[in-house]
DNA sequence: TATGAATGAGAATTCATTCAT
DNA sequence: TATGAATGAATTCTCATTCAT
């Protein structure tokens, strides 16, 4: 006979997971759109649903609210790369591939970017914190350098390419890009968030990395 | 006719010129270190040397002293890379300086990425509604316009290349890497303002630039 | 006859009496060291490793709980005065032993004054609401009374002395040593816990009182 | 000629001092009702009518203006003890005056045993912290040992009396009669702050140090 | 031009207490 | 009997801004 979990536990579990959860995602949120010292803590409450004790109860303050809401948003990324399957295609398409995805999930994920801000104004101090650092090193490191490897193996790519320095660089390429459109649209006059301009600027990002790896 | 002024007034206008250029310097300080949200005007006065009131007297609000700091960074940026001389060096030698120069700048004025990263954070409101915005359009793309178009008669470079992809691209590079070098630090597990890291940096900076471009 | 019950049952009443042991004595530290106004009912529950819920569940509220600790103090020492037998003794040497007594018990429970401190802040308020109040009367005014009788027929004592001014003194020049040591140490620029000054201040407490008593 | 001082510049140095003296006052009292854990911030800018901002301006925090409160409380009991000219008077009229202004003083006022209560809570925290704690050893213990010694000289006194613990013992006798008049009226079911029971304290207390003084 | 005093509206955080099981 | 989740009402402290001179 299989055991039948209690509902009313299952119910008390599920909400604690829940609430918390729902705390996450208001924080996300108002931390991507106000940053660190502009995000409320009210506001959270009230995107929440939630009584604002309950964060300090779950989170103990904004700080570490804010450092669980980079947590995830790591998490998520990472988790997304990891399906991209990259050992399955040719290395040129595998490297277009990334630049693609970077591109999309930053345009599908614009509170990505500001959280990265926020965090950087203040040094990394939460990440550092966080003695999960390290597990966020994305995967796509070293399938990365597997491309790469086999890209130059097989005469396509150029040999020498630091994966990380890659990485990096193709994050920079769509990074400052989006971050700061704002501010270059308004120096340039012109709408750099237009879909035409979206797609002129993945064309730029695909033909740079590909122009310069391809031998 | 030469215009009279009282030795007074006059000394009183230079002090009150270097009031003003005191509290912005100690603005920009502190809006670098905290961001917009975490500057605490308070904080400014103490930086300046200067009483808080006198921040209102010139510069209004918060706010607007904050738009003030930014147009005053665009502009020093805007300076310096008018003394590059672009036009005087080979195409590949002129991209290669302009690399050198926006990383060295990156460098040089830490204060500058966080600043860009507060006002993209806020929208760049605070540029949109500045009615200089316009002049900070920098010279260097009309020259690099120039640049690149020499080259391409010349054979060296590639042609189609959009100036202003280019340079959003040169800064994309260097900005993203410095920017967020806490974090990528925490997760790469390397000291990436290491010396050695950052020349190596410049060197992939160059490499990718120049890779591309040329054909 | 004999009372029956089940075990179980007589294994929960004593759980439940010893749950109320334990937040009693969590408490009284917890009011011992910050007071009523500082205590947190938080932290009794951490003291008592038990649910917060439990303390509302036996004692009601904060206050009530505070009136209950009280209550216990009074008790404990009214029970240790009790084992004195000071009608054993001859009159000095009673007094003495009364003394002694005072003195050890308020450095064995410093918890005593601090609580003393805190329900005298609050005016009494716990106390007065106690039913209990007067069975709190020491017993040992009563045994006093006699001893200072007895003084005074052997024509040790002096007559007139009233037994309550007298317990009140005792304790007060105790009492206020122990209670201000802090502030008098810091004062006088010397350590009045130190052992040789503790000997001290019982000497001179003991000289006061005889001296005072004794014709 | 003399110059003037501007009422302006006047004024405003004593609506400093003013406000700040008022705060005190207002803190004085709420911290002796309520102790430093159950003052409120706000009744007490209440009680200043002021704003509860000014309170931190001056004080910086509640612990500073408690601290602040304190020094003002002994600084006002040393003041008033230098009036008495004890060295005026013989031995046993000095030693008597002391000990009915002490006991005078606490009735009169009786925020200072509060104060102190809670100062001790605390455990002298605030006191140990001011520097200018040593400034408040009472002057009355120098003047009390020349009591003492010319006492003894003309034959009135016994010798070897420690002034300090003679002080402790004066104070406490007060105090702690005092200090717990509600409990220990609820447990001897008297009033000890009726009219007669004051003055049957005042001439015991008197009794008992001058019957141990004496010889 | 310059400044110390003062303020109202919030902000983070705390706390005793209750709910639901 | 026991507990984790949840809450509303404070409470301390902060902040941009204004006043008065």
């Amino acid at each position: 006979m299989v055991r039948e979990t209690s509902p009313a536990s299952d119910e008390r579990l599920r909400d604690a997971d829940r609430s918390q959860g729902v705390i996450l995602a208001a924080a996300r949120d108002e931390f991507a759109e106000h940053g660190l010292g502009g995000a409320r803590v009210d506001r959270i409450a009230e995107r929440a649903g939630l009584n604002k004790r309950l964060i300090y109860y779950y989170f103990e303050d904004k700080e570490k609210l804010f450092q669980a809401v980079l947590e995830l948003a790591y998490r998520d990324i990472r988790e997304e790369e990891m399906k991209l399957h990259l050992l399955d295609l040719e290395p040129p398409t595998a490297v277009r591939r990334l630049i693609e995805f970077t591109w999309d999930y930053y345009l599908r994920h614009p509170e990505f970017l500001t959280l990265l801000n926020s965090a950087n104004l203040h040094r990394a101090r939460h990440l550092a914190e966080s003695k999960r650092a390290r597990e966020l090193n994305s995967p796509v490191i070293e399938t990365l350098a597997t491309v790469l490897e086999r890209g130059r193996r097989e005469g396509t790519f150029r040999g020498g390419v630091d994966p990380v320095q890659l990485y990096v660089s193709i994050a920079g390429l769509a990074y400052f890009y989006l971050s700061n459109s704002h501010t270059l649209s308004a120096i340039f006059g012109r709408d750099l968030l237009a879909p035409k301009a979206r797609s002129e600027r993945l064309s730029h990002m695909t033909e740079v990395i590909l122009g310069y790896l391809t031998r």
